[in-house]
DNA sequence: TTCCGCCGGGACATTTATAGTCCCAATGGC
DNA sequence: GCCATTGGGACTATAAATGTCCCGGCGGAA
């Protein structure tokens, strides 16, 4: 890997080019089919540039281009795989990933290149990552818990198929929250379970209980097997959410708002609120995933990008256990902003 | 490794700069100090395409510009060393070695870019590498054995110094060959010697000799005490030259040059004169090592480059052992062009 | 000491590559 | 059958790379 470094003192630009010609070819996978004019407005690169890039890509088989768009090719779909590594370290994201891991104490992080909150369309890549993170962990049999979210929905979206249907159990971590149906557990359930080859089980709960409902609802023989089943899930996959954010498009009446905000939440996870220091806030009240069961569960894998859920991200890491983090570039950056400047104020 | 293959599939255009701006680092180290111009000479570009990347390397200290020439510097010769490798396998020589290991036979086989034939400047290169190669194989109190010739005479004068003094004893394989003295393999060996730190011994004897001086001589016992020390080699280096040239070069009466020719003799080594098949044709009257001391003898290096010398690296392979092979592209390349079409001729 | 050759670096015209901007025929989805 | 989007071609403006000189200076040989 260090022969790189060598490399890049004697061909300076080599590094930027490289990086440059594999998030194309890293785009196109992503999109495809694509044209070129929708690509370079994606890239945020001038339509004639890309233009040349592409047609390096075609000439060394790396993309096919048809009327319909372009598209990778295999070997083009095997670099992409084989450069991974080498891309992480020349543009620094596997530096910041190892930043990443200290600050946040979490044993795996994964950067994507780009910010989120600038450019829709990095969630997608978000999305890919972490579906690939999930599938490294998968096993025979096991329960996958899902939430819902905007992260969890592009994940099953754009998860690579295994090649051989995978006897999975997927199921939704609480009941709807909600959302918009595509971004509810249940939708994303049954989506993601299809992708895999898998079945899945769904959790019709409806939204804001009282406290007693809730409780007599999760007495029910019917809803109490599905309960356990995603307690006793062995992946559980979710998103990280800013509380105002979170509350606002679930509609919370304005008085928990108030709340929330008076009591400083700045995260949302499973349908619970925490402040920075990660303490809980609020509950959402709806059954299902509860956060002392993670402690239980396996292999928890958290989904967020974006600068703008940076507190966030710190806030659920403090407030439980997260095993694998998949995030971007710029909410990783923001994380280690903010750290860098809390210490200074800390130590000052 | 196989990651910059992969690389090279993404930007092309700058594996080829990275192999030529390596190559300029090289000469400069091989010849520094060095003027710009004598080295666009040497290079075969021009000189203002050589200035960028000179201006380049300086910017990236790894080369230092003074008024008696340029030099490169520790980092400039620390990433020489690493990416050695690397531009062995972009520029396809790690391939072609593989060939040549299969084709010849021989378990080591070294190519320097370049034909030593039309560049003279490649025979440092090819020395330099030779030099690497043997510092490899040296040990404590160990016997290298050297012959005469350009590229030993080479080696010799361009062999890393070891940072600390060697104890090894550097012998001339056989005695005197009627070069001209600074190819002698006693001036040779006393130059070796005094690069290495070791020492030398010195074996003077007259040129061309009857059967029966030679033999004479060979009993007394101070010559006698030389010679079993070089059949006792621990290493020998030798060259392998075309049998014609060497021969004119010797001054061989006619009669004998024309014996040779009409059998066929192609290679030269050590005294020895070899057809293409590798069998001996005609040795020259002179004591020291003989061909059936090889076998004994733990390290065989041979030194050769140039597309001129193909057929004689061939014999020679045939004709004995050969542990290590130090040659160039043009001697590659031909030796493969020879092979491929004598086994087209076989096979049809 | 003097002289000659090679040294690096500056300057400038020319060529070549690169990037911006349209346009067009063709194809596929609706 | 229409419309949007596709890839590819063409042309120009601009930037970069390159060829070709020149100059003052330092070092080694005479």
């Amino acid at each position: 890997m260090h022969a790189f470094q060598f490399s890049s003192r004697l061909v300076p630009e080599l590094t930027e080019k490289l990086c440059s010609r594999y998030r194309v070819l890293q785009r196109i996978f992503l999109h495809q089919p694509i044209g070129r004019r929708s690509l370079a407005l994606l890239l945020g690169i001038s339509e004639r540039i890309l233009r040349a890039d592409v047609e390096l890509l075609k000439e060394q088989g790396l993309i096919d281009v048809g009327p319909v768009g372009m598209h990778v090719t295999d070997s083009g779909a095997t670099l992409i795989k084989e450069l991974d590594d080498v891309i992480r370290y020349l543009d620094g994201r596997h530096e910041l990933e190892a930043k990443l891991r200290d600050v946040l104490g979490i044993a795996r992080v994964v950067v994507v290149p780009g910010d989120s909150h600038k450019d829709d369309s990095v969630t997608r890549d978000i999305g890919y990552a972490a579906g690939r993170v999930l599938l490294e962990y998968l096993h025979e049999h096991c329960t996958i818990a899902v939430t819902g979210g905007s992260s969890l929905a592009m994940l099953a979206d754009v998860i690579p198929r295994p090649v051989q249907p995978q006897s999975v159990v997927v199921v939704p971590a609480r009941g709807g929250l909600g959302e918009r149906v595509e971004l509810l557990a249940n939708t994303i359930a049954s989506r993601l379970a299809e992708r895999l080859g898998g079945t899945y089980r769904m959790f019709h709960v409806p939204e804001s209980l009282s406290k007693s409902t809730a409780e007599t609802l999760a007495m029910e023989p019917l809803i109490q097997e599905v309960v356990e089943h995603i307690r006793a899930a062995d992946i559980v996959v979710h998103g990280i959410g800013e509380a105002l954010t979170m509350a606002r498009r679930r509609k919370l009446d304005a008085m928990t708002i108030s709340e929330l905000q008076a009591k400083g939440a700045v995260a949302e996870a499973f349908g619970y609120y925490f402040d920075a220091d990660g303490h809980i806030i609020h509950v959402m009240g709806t059954v299902g995933l509860r956060l002392e069961d993670i402690a239980h569960i396996p292999v928890v894998i958290g989904v967020a990008g974006g600068a703008g859920k940076a507190q966030a991200i710190r806030a659920a890491a403090q407030a439980y256990r997260i095993d694998a983090l998949v995030t971007d570039e710029g909410a990783g950056n923001s994380i280690l902003q903010a750290y860098e400047s809390s210490k200074f104020h800390t130590e000052g």
